[in-house]
DNA sequence: TCTTGACTGATAGCTACTCTCAAGTCGTAA
DNA sequence: TTACGACTTGAGAGTAGCTATCAGTCAAGA
């Protein structure tokens, strides 16, 4: 049994957010002891990796709630999970792409300013120095 | 020239956003005409393309400013853009790392539904047929 | 007994959009 | 000439998902 506490520690999620996942039906009931103090057992814990897992692809809150009682809804649902899973799968892929896209202009400014420094240039993209280069044309 | 309903379809970020971005000074200036109609030009798409890229990582708009302010104020802040360039990407890197351990995740649990659908299994984490479970071994 | 620390829910505040709206401008068709 | 439709503008309201603050409860230790 874990407090709040030792749940935002292990799983590298605030208090404040499992709180406010908790709140909003991200996970099915947690156990309380005598004081109202939640008690995150090894189930839970795994229910905290999922959402987590979720909202990192991106997923809102409304469709992981959607998920998480398709869960608790039974067997029944299964298919339709697994579909959720998948395409969950799918769009994190997407995001791969779209992060290694953005690394490629992160790679290619990084190029720019190693030239730029090494050589001691003046930066071509500036407007002052448009300015001023458009002033050397017009000489 | 490109008006700012092209500039959107282009980058493919809402007009919404990009009015959004400008007013909050992540551009810089971008040239109107007479008709106070914004006309963005090649070099206006590059702004664009660099503060989609640091957002898409991550990057509060704060920093994004502070980014764009230093480019304008020229060449003797080449270094510290050239470190933020570098810190991004070391970001981004956490980012696809971060994915990847998400979509294991997700593997496990398409492996997991796969089992129970092929076998024509219950899942063993619903709490209803943990309950069952619960009454099965009872007996 | 008093203090410290951990927890609680309610509520306020924040970021980064996202959407709606009234108002202005343009080209074209009746 | 006027009406229309498609485009733009800024202002401002609304939203998602936290994030922070607060007052209050409780148990354990000095």
């Amino acid at each position: 049994m874990y407090t709040i506490k030792e749940v935002a520690k292990i799983m590298d999620v605030s208090e404040h957010t499992l709180r406010f996942w908790a709140k909003n039906g991200l996970f099915p009931e947690i156990k309380r002891d005598q004081n109202n103090v939640r008690l995150f057992n090894d189930n839970d814990l795994e229910w905290v990796k999922i959402v987590k897992c979720l909202r990192k692809v991106g997923t809102d809150n409304k469709s992981i709630k959607r998920y998480i009682d398709l869960c608790l809804v039974g067997d029944s649902t299964l298919k339709e999970r697994y579909q959720i899973i998948l395409d969950t799968k799918e769009k994190a892929l997407n995001q791969m792409e779209d992060l290694k896209n953005q690394l490629e202009v992160l790679d290619y400014k990084q190029a720019f300013y190693e030239n730029l420094i090494k050589n001691n240039l003046s930066d071509p993209w500036n407007p002052a120095n448009k300015i001023q280069q458009a002033k050397e044309m017009a000489l």
